[in-house]
DNA sequence: TTTCTATATGCGAATATAGGCATATAACAT
DNA sequence: ATGTTATATGCCTATATTCGCATATAGAAA
C-alpha cells in the first residue's frame, strides 16, 4: 500500500510528469539537460528527480560529474510498468509537453555551451 | 494534464484506495456501507467519495435517502480505465484491504441494523 | 592544493491536503 | 408540521508538499 501510494504521488505533479515525458523520449538525460528542456531551476529538477527515483520510476547513474537519469525499464514494479505505459500514451498533444520536447531536441542537438558541457 | 493530475491524486491516498477496492467488490455501495466496511467516519467517507467522483473514478446515484456509489465502468476516461484495472490487480493480499472486505461482507450480509437500514 | 562544474540538500515560506466537529440539506415517516 | 435517517459541506487545525535560496558535496581540471 505504502509503495503504491508513493508511486501514485510521484506522478501526481506536473513537473514530475513533464520529467517522465522527456525521459521517455531518450535513453537517458542528465540533470542539466532536463532543467533546460523544462526550463526550470536546478533545485527543482533535482528534487523532483529524487522523488521519482525513490518511487522507483527512474534510475540514476553517475558518469563523472554528471548524473544520468533514465526511466526504469529493466525490472520495474508492476505498478511502475503500467504507469510508464500510461504516461507514454498520454499528453502527446499537450502544449507544454510539446514545448518541453522541442527545447529538449534543441538542447541535446546543439550542446548548449552555456550550461551542461557534458555532450 | 490537469485531469491526469487530478486522477492520480485521487488514488494517492490510502482511504480512497480502500474505497475503490471495496467498490470493485460490488456493483454499488451506499455511503454508510462504505463507512462501516472501512470503519471510518461519515465525513471522511463522504469527502473522499467526492474527490473520487470529481476525478471521474466513481459515479453516484441517489435512491431515496441513500446515495449509491459505483466504479465508473461505463465510459471512463482512458486514464480511469487503466487505473481501475491496476487497482483491481493490486493489494489483494494487503492485510488492511482484506479486513475491509471482511467487514464489507458482514455489513452487506447482515444488514447491520444500527446504521444504514437501506437493505 | 585551489577552482571549476554538476548535482544534492537543509531550511524556511507559501500553499495544499486530510479529517474532525458542527451544521446544513435531502428524503422519508409520523 | 416535526422527527429521523442518510449524506454533504463550511470552518478549523494538523500535517504534507513544493520550491527557492543558500550551501554542501562530488568529481574533474588546473
Amino acid at each position: 500500500m505504502r509503495d503504491l501510494i508513493r508511486i501514485c504521488k510521484s506522478i501526481s505533479d506536473e513537473t514530475r510528469i513533464r520529467i517522465v515525458k522527456v525521459l521517455l523520449e531518450r535513453k537517458s538525460l542528465c540533470v542539466c539537460e532536463i532543467m533546460q528542456a523544462l526550463n526550470i531551476t536546478q533545485t527543482r529538477a533535482s528534487k523532483n528527480l529524487r522523488i521519482l527515483k525513490d518511487a522507483g520510476f527512474v534510475l540514476d547513474k553517475r558518469k563523472g560529474s554528471w548524473v544520468h537519469y533514465s526511466i526504469n525499464r529493466k525490472m520495474p514494479e508492476p505498478y511502475i510498468k503500467m504507469l510508464s505505459k500510461l504516461l507514454k500514451q498520454s499528453l502527446n498533444d499537450d502544449e507544454g509537453i510539446l514545448k518541453d520536447k522541442k527545447r529538449l531536441s534543441e538542447v541535446v542537438k546543439l550542446g548548449e555551451v552555456s550550461k551542461c558541457k557534458g555532450r
